[in-house]
DNA sequence: GCCAACGTTGGC
DNA sequence: GCCAACGTTGGC
């Protein structure tokens, strides 16, 4: 799942422990969220727009998708006139803070990887805000994040 | 700030 | 249904 940390980074979600995601307003981004986001699977969470940009830490979802309200509120940014509380149009799920990872396993590391070739995220124009991933990319991600940690092996070089 | 890659809108 | 215009995303 991708967030601008200016609007709302892993530090903030690790702050409140667990949020709403609301404001998704693509249907396939929405069709991931209902049809495959189940209560307890782990999220990549991507700070898009950022410096650096990739992969800040992991999330777990943490309620089902459910109507998102503030597609029903004028005053919101995300306000949609067609979706209405009988015909809800745009979902949203909760997700739980999981983990912060030491360093972000930024976008530049992702596409030089071998083993996460094919990986929706490192795509040109690849814009959806949630996007599935692949077991095998999502383990090669996280042992990335172990790799880099302080906690981690040292580089040589450093 | 630029611009490629999309998605959406609306005229026809 | 086609497609041009427009808006948004997001890397750089």
């Amino acid at each position: 799942m991708k967030s601008e940390p200016g609007c709302y980074s892993i530090d903030d979600l690790a702050r409140d422990k667990s949020t709403f995601w609301d404001g998704v307003r693509n249907y396939q981004a929405r069709n991931y969220m209902r049809d495959d986001m189940k209560v307890g699977d782990l999220v990549l969470f991507y700070h898009s727009n950022a410096d650096p940009t990739g992969v800040a830490g992991l999330a777990r979802v943490a309620a089902k998708a459910y109507p998102d309200h503030t597609a029903l509120d004028p005053k919101n940014d995300h306000y949609d006139p067609k979706s209405t509380l009988e015909e809800p149009i745009w979902m949203m799920v909760d997700v739980a803070f999981a983990e912060k990872f030491g360093e972000v396993v930024t976008l530049t590391e992702l596409k030089s990887r071998p083993e996460l070739d094919g990986m929706m995220v490192i795509q040109r124009g690849s814009r959806l805000s949630v996007q599935p991933v692949e077991e095998k990319h999502f383990k090669q991600v996280v042992a990335m994040a172990q790799r880099n940690s302080p906690k981690g092996k040292k580089k040589p070089t450093s």
